[in-house]
DNA sequence: CGTCTCGCTTACGTTCGCGTCAACTTTCAC
DNA sequence: GTGAAAGTTGACGCGAACGTAAGCGAGACG
């Protein structure tokens, strides 16, 4: 049961996706289930690819830059050219996204102030729902 | 001079736009420029606007969205429902973010463990670069 | 045996955010 | 004035990330 093989529709009811979406995916490259005979069967290895790939949509990444991303968390050739290269691309991934996360405690932070004032303009308890 | 109005190429300069860029903004009503005879000229409150629209672009948000964002830093209207309203939609994307702002945190995490092993990999010294 | 559901592939359609002409007008330097 | 540069409004095009419909097996069920 370490296995534990899913189908394309559980997989859909799990994160919330379609079928065409994974099978999409696939197309690109990003995850590689296994077939009994024609059937896609989906690991822990493919859900967890899945979890990052969504990941890292939500945060604005392409899918062509996640696939690269990917290659990081799989062990894939031991040539060394092509780990620097893997390598590289992760920093640079780290570094955007070290950067947005600056960008974002700013950008709450302004966003808090807009949203306090704005409520201010309201009269108290006019639709206001913070706590309850 | 406390207008300092810019043209559109001005603006695409300061900000690395283009200016089907900014006429598209324009379309969707995200900006509103004025107008020597034909041409837009960009005042200060613009270019709060545009850097707002680019950050905004920057977390994924749509142009949707951030047009409707925008009307929290702009006291628009005084109508009581449509500012609560509008503040309904800037805590809306104010949880967006604060999610976004935590599962960064926790990606940036996974991402610099995943680097520190593939490092480990390599030989000392192979086209890492971490001081400069 | 028929038919239902699930999944497969192929392929065209769609939305978003612009890029890229094309055809004009406006402005500015000289 | 004249010509080049800069700006304007359509209109069509494009890549990314799927949606959607068509049509074809393969099993399960009664």
């Amino acid at each position: 049961m370490s296995e534990q093989l899913m189908t394309i529709r559980e997989m859909c009811d799990a994160f919330s996706v379609t079928p065409r979406t994974l099978r999409f995916y696939e197309a690109r490259e990003l995850i590689f289930p296994q077939r009994r005979g024609q059937h896609r069967l989906y690991d822990r290895r493919d859900r967890a690819r899945l979890t990052l790939i969504l990941r890292g949509k939500r945060f604005g990444f392409s899918l062509e830059q996640i696939r690269q991303l990917l290659e990081l968390y799989e062990p894939g050739g031991t040539n060394q050219t092509q780990i620097a290269a893997t390598i590289q691309i992760g920093r640079e991934r780290l570094a955007d996204m070290e950067r947005q996360y600056a960008e974002l405690e700013e950008a709450i932070v302004e966003l808090r102030q807009q949203l306090a004032e704005a409520e201010s303009r309201l009269p108290a308890g006019t639709g206001n729902k913070i706590s309850g």
